[in-house]
Formats: structure tokens, C-alpha cells, sequence
RNA sequence: GUGGGUAUAGUUCAGUGGCAGAACGCCAGACUGUGGCUCUGGAUGUCGUGGGUUCGACCCCCACUACCCACCCCA
């Protein structure tokens, strides 16, 4: 048997209405702040990732998905290709590809699709995951730094998870910085470790080779009253990045969004300085992070481009989905009408029933003349439809038809004309929540 | 890449060195034009794959693979 590839995975009916539910709430709130969709391709140049993402960090150095393309020619190597990882620089590049710069104002962009990662799978990952993002990008005379512009974002987020229904989220905020602090920091923050390395655990003392900042996020109990000690972010921010943090939380609170401080929240992508932040969800298991963003107001400028400040977020769908469906608020397909053709020549007679009935948008479900009444009608119970119209040779000659409720057992007699107002006053949105 | 767990029907899972099981689901009948409840019957399977031990292996041993969870890392 061919199975579906290590870590990716076939979303299923009726999963996959939660999942349009989701996006079609996201894009909804995305028109509302407006936001307009951008569509990078899933291929990109390797070179794209490694010099945004980063040379250095895991996710470019063995969790990629890459590989030589083909020569063109003979005499010429092939191009170095990627699937995403992300879609952050996929975004900028196309920024700085079409010039966008030269369009009026800030750019809002958000998108929807797959990206990837070779890691190993567990709750909450996959190797082809699924992210909403946005991104605000544009010149700093636009607008692109002020730290409203982080703010709204996180206010747009806080009102998407609340307008889900999920609740016990978590708004986490950082700020990590920019160029001119950042150095200083990790020169105290190394000059601190170098005192304790030999009492932090294993892990911590190959990050502090590696990724010093990483240390800081160490989950291991032993660890963390020497975590309490080193030296935080927040104490080396420069001028500009410390009145621009504390401008973010005034307006997050004046926007009645609630946060918590977490001097120790690090972003796992090189590109990122000032506001980091992340919204976690209890019942997720280890990857609690739904969603992860801040600012990367460098980024266009190292990927060759002007200077164009800008901040973006990614929420993991997968995750999202799992936290709605924790919160037991799952919509579910309805058919309306389950139509019962019963007895020989009968189906023709649904059909063209069915036609006129679809026509006034009623999700209808056509059994077969062959099959009993009886099945019919329990295939329509087990399938969910709302109702049942028996459709015989006594309905077809005297033009009553018999629709009956199926959750109330109610049966009446209705002509043609009369079966969409019968069943109308049970319209519903099929976007709502509904509890299964 | 590392560690732990799991692998038996469509699903969730029992099980014993000697005939392959339950519940739910599925199909049919009781009830020929009335579902849900009940009852009766039926189909379900290379017992993950490949080796080994044994008269005999779903069970014991070895290897492999897959999945799950966690670590690293991250959404």
C-alpha cells in the first residue's frame, strides 16, 4: 500500500470544513484590517532562506527540504531549490522583486498555504504544515515602524482567536532588539555564561557555543535560577527599541489586549529584532505556539533590497485547528434535504426536483429509486440531512409531496412550490460554529 | 539526528505456544411507502514486514519498517 509521505497527512471531510472555517474567518478579518492576499510560489532559490532565515539556524542547516535542479546545459550546474520553510522571505523577495515599495502607502499582505520542514513528526508538526500569515511591510516614511502598526497586529490576532471561540490563549511579548543593542547584549549575555557554563545541563552548554540567546529559553528546572540571573534583553535595549516597546504595550493595553512579559522569548529566525511575540494554547501538547511573528526590520535590506521595515506573524493552521476542536466548537455540513426517489422511473423525476431545489441554494442529497424507503431514510438520518421528501408514484400524481423533519419525526404534505419555505426557517450560515 | 511507546477487523482495543475475538461501525432481514430503539443474521483480517526457535508462533527471539509521544529545534 502507498501511504501518505512520513509527516504530511490527508486533511478528511469532515476535518477539512473546520479548516475553511478557519481560513474563511482569517480572510474575513483580513479584509476588515485590510490585508490582501499575496501568493509566493512553495519553490524558491535555496539562497533565499539562507540569507533571511539564516546560514546558522536548524531550520535552514537540516530541516529543509532541498536539492539540485537539473543543468539547463551541460556546461552549467543546476540551481540550488528549497520548498519553504516559511513564507516571510518568500514575501519580501517578491516585495523587492516588483518593486512594491513604489506602491502608495504600507503594504498589507497576508497569505494561506503549505510549507515544510524535514523534522521529525510529532503532536503539532508536520513536515508539510499549513500557516496563515500577514506581513506589513513598506518605507519607514510609510509608516512601517511605528509601533501602532504592531499593535494592530496583535489586536487583530487577539480578535481572530477570540472570534473562533478559543479560548485560554496567551500573548507572549518580547522585544530582542536591533542591530545596534543586539551585539551588546550577547556580549554581556556571553561574558555571563562564561562564569556558570559549567553548571548549566548539556543542551544549554552546546547553546551557548551555538546560539547564546537559546539559553534563555531552557526548560530544564535546574536551570532556570542561573537563567534568573543572566542578563536580560530588556535591560540593554537601546534608546529608540525601548521607547518603541513601551509604545507597543501602551497601545495593547489602550486596546484592552491582554499580554505577559516574557524577557525570555527568542525567535528561532535570524531576521527578527524588536517585537517578538508569540500566542501559546494550553492542550496542544509540547508545540504549544499557535502563532509566532515580530518584527524583521532589516530583512528587505539583507536580501538586497531598500531599507524596508516591517513585521509579520505565522499562525500554525494545524494547531489552530487542533485548539478549535479542543474548544469543541467545530462547524459541520449540513445537507437539507434528503430526496427519496421510491420505485421505477422515480430517480428522473429527483433529479429534476433536485435541479429546481439547488437552484435556490438547498443542499440536497438524491437517494435511488431502488433502494427501500426504509434504507433511504436511514442513510438520510446517518448522513445528517435535516429532512427527507419521499418522491413516488403517489407524489408524483397527486403533486403532494411528504417532507419530513428527521430530527423531530414531524411529516407533512407540501406541494412543489411549498418546500423551500419549509424548510427555509432553519436557514443557517454554513460558516457558523455549530456544536457537533 | 536522539530517547520512549505502539503495531490484531473500517475504528477503538482485548487475547492465548494449539480453531482469530469484543464493542462500535458496515451490509441484510424481522418491518414490500417511514429512520433513530430493539432483535436476528452476515462480511470483514497476509494478527506491520522479513528471518529465527518450535511438532506447531498472532504469542518467544532477532532485524527492519511505519505510526505516536518527547528531546533537539520550531508555527
Amino acid at each position: 500500500m502507498i501511504r501518505a509521505v512520513r509527516g504530511t497527512r490527508d486533511l478528511l471531510p469532515p476535518e477539512t470544513e473546520t479548516w475553511n472555517f478557519v481560513e474563511a474567518r482569517a480572510r474575513e478579518l483580513f479584509r476588515v484590517y485590510n490585508f490582501q492576499e499575496i501568493r509566493t510560489p512553495i519553490l524558491e532559490d535555496l539562497q533565499l532562506f539562507q540569507r533571511s532565515v539564516g546560514e546558522e539556524t536548524d531550520i535552514v542547516s537540516k530541516e529543509m527540504f532541498a536539492w539540485e535542479d537539473r543543468a539547463r546545459a551541460q556546461s552549467e550546474k543546476g540551481q540550488w531549490l528549497a520548498l519553504r520553510p516559511e513564507n516571510t522571505a518568500g514575501v519580501v523577495r517578491a516585495y523587492i522583486e516588483h518593486k512594491l515599495w513604489e506602491r502608495p502607502g504600507l503594504q498589507r499582505f497576508y497569505y494561506i498555504g503549505p510549507q515544510f520542514r524535514r523534522e521529525r513528526p510529532q503532536k503539532g508538526r508536520y513536515r508539510q504544515f499549513y500557516q496563515i500569515g500577514a506581513e506589513v511591510i513598506g518605507p519607514s516614511a510609510a509608516g512601517s515602524e511605528s509601533p501602532v502598526v504592531d499593535a494592530e497586529l496583535l489586536e487583530m490576532l487577539a480578535s481572530l482567536l477570540d472570534g473562533l471561540g478559543i479560548k485560554g490563549w496567551t500573548l507572549e511579548l518580547n522585544s530582542v532588539g536591533c542591530a545596534n543593542d543586539r551585539p551588546i547584549f550577547l556580549e554581556a549575555l556571553r561574558n555571563a555564561l562564561k562564569d556558570v557554563v559549567g553548571k548549566i545541563c548539556v543542551d544549554c552548554q552546546r547553546r551557548y557555543e551555538t546560539n547564546p540567546l537559546r539559553v534563555l529559553d531552557c526548560k530544564v528546572p535546574e536551570d532556570q535560577p542561573i537563567i534568573e540571573g543572566l542578563p536580560k534583553q530588556s535591560d540593554y535595549l537601546d534608546e529608540s527599541c525601548r521607547t518603541h516597546f513601551v509604545e507597543v504595550q501602551k497601545v495593547l493595553t489602550a486596546l484592552g489586549v491582554p499580554f505577559v512579559l516574557n524577557n525570555r522569548l527568542v525567535r528561532g529566525l535570524d531576521y527578527y529584532t524588536r517585537t517578538a511575540f508569540e500566542f501559546t494554547h494550553g492542550a496542544l501538547g509540547a508545540q504549544n505556539a499557535i502563532i509566532g511573528g515580530g518584527r524583521y526590520d532589516g530583512l528587505s535590506e539583507s536580501l538586497g533590497g531598500p531599507a524596508a521595515p516591517g513585521i509579520g506573524f505565522a499562525i500554525g493552521e494545524d494547531r489552530l485547528v487542533m485548539a478549535l476542536q479542543e474548544s469543541g466548537a467545530v462547524p459541520v455540513s449540513v445537507t437539507d434535504i434528503y430526496i427519496a426517489p421510491l420505485g421505477a422511473g422515480m430517480n428522473i423525476h429527483a433529479a429534476v426536483l433536485a435541479r429546481e431545489l439547488r437552484k435556490q441554494g438547498i443542499v440536497i442529497t438524491v437517494g435511488d429509486e431502488t433502494f427501500r424507503l426504509k434504507k433511504s431514510l436511514e442513510t438520510a438520518s446517518k448522513t445528517g440531512a435535516r429532512y427527507a421528501l419521499i418522491l413516488g408514484e403517489n407524489e408524483v400524481v397527486s403533486g403532494q409531496f411528504a417532507l419530513k423533519n428527521l430530527a423531530t419525526g414531524e411529516q407533512v404534505s407540501v406541494v412543489r412550490k411549498e418546500i423551500f419555505s419549509n424548510i427555509s426557517s432553519a436557514a443557517r450560515d454554513p460558516y457558523s460554529a455549530e456544536e457537533r
